[in-house]
DNA sequence: TAGATTGTTAATCGATTAACAATC
DNA sequence: TAGATTGTTAATCGATTAACAATC
């Protein structure tokens, strides 16, 4: 009940759950069990019922779970029953795609607002938002009461950009810049450079 | 010495020391500590002294690690003091995007080759590639011995386009795509979905 | 009923931390 | 030397798995 007492790394799956049930829900299927479940996503039957149950009893013995139930209790858990407004920093290629990517809707988040600190960007149109000067930062979102962003600047202005999020109130980052960043306790980051996902995978070629 | 014996965990977290040491690098230094290390990228000096042990004994006592030659072990050991080609699949925003990045150089990757099955795209220029069409993956692929792919595509695509990998070669997935992939024993795929991203952060948000 | 699957407990496994001798 | 920091051991902490009673 407490949500100290869940540990994040319980939490960091439930979303790869409620992924995979919608797409088991998109082959016309009803009802799934912990074993198929975890089939889908790669992680034992076990640890799926294990996770479900720091939550409540959503199954049903010898039947399984009812798959849109158990997708609206994951959305309420995870609190994407609700559209999250969101900022993007950084009108780049990646800031650029993020603007337009078709991807969010459905899932709890809509982007609201886009910034850039470049002249010839500022005021030019990206999908449909107008690009934003990165000195409105603090006042647009304080306004707007945004509370997650997803950063897209070089990682030489990751830190400082991140300061005026702070700033402005966000309490979560999607980070794309290739750096750490340092913030005040209670915060989230969660880190996408993609040169770190290929890292980890080079240890083990040949 | 063993790779079985090193846990993939432990793997995981060389790439964000090595992002670390080079930003450290950068401000002019030449020696860090594990606690110095530690404090930049959040993880504690005793892990970090750990993790490194396990590859070998880099630093010296009282002193701390010479940032240079940490560096160079770390990238030897990660495998990315080499050039790896990597495969970019699905020139939508995303892709273009990656098509496009400079951070790959200095990281151990070199975008090669671009494709997508649109025939509005094929032929066509994304930054200076020439966009293939996705039939020719295994043919191309496999011709130039890429083992690194980047996916793109439309979740409904993604698991038919990773078969062709598959039988491509390839061994190293690193999926943009909102889907859980299904591989072969042998084949690592690391998952860089925004929306898992932005959904492990607000069950922390009010 | 017979078969299937949950939720949960206990056991196992693995990762992190604390502490310190070694030593630069 | 005195101070600092490593590499490593042992202790602690936490996560995963196996097993099964409960029950649909």
């Amino acid at each position: 009940m407490n949500k100290q007492e869940i540990p994040d790394i319980i939490i960091s799956r439930l979303p790869i759950y409620l992924r995979a049930l919608r797409h088991i829900q998109g082959e016309g299927k009803l009802i799934t069990s912990s074993q198929e479940l975890g089939a889908s996503v790669g992680i034992s039957a076990a640890q799926i019922r294990k996770d479900l149950s720091q939550f409540g009893e959503f199954g049903k013995q010898g039947t399984g779970y009812d798959i849109t139930f158990l997708i609206d209790q994951l959305r309420e858990i995870l609190k994407v029953e609700r559209v999250w407004n969101v900022a993007v920093v950084g009108m780049g290629d990646m800031g650029h795609a993020l603007a337009r990517y078709q991807g969010f809707s459905d899932r709890g988040f809509r982007v609201a607002i886009v910034f850039d600190n470049d002249p010839a960007k500022i005021g030019g149109q990206v999908g449909h938002f107008v690009v934003r000067d990165t000195k409105e930062i603090v006042t647009a979102i304080r306004k707007s009461g945004i509370k997650v962003a997803m950063l897209c600047v070089p990682a030489a202005a990751a830190q400082e950009v991140t300061n005026l999020l702070m700033e402005a109130g966000v309490k979560a980052i999607l980070n794309y810049a290739p750096i750490s960043l340092s913030v005040p306790a209670g915060v989230r980051v969660q880190y996408l450079d993609p040169s770190i996902g290929l890292q980890r995978m080079t240890y083990y070629l040949d």
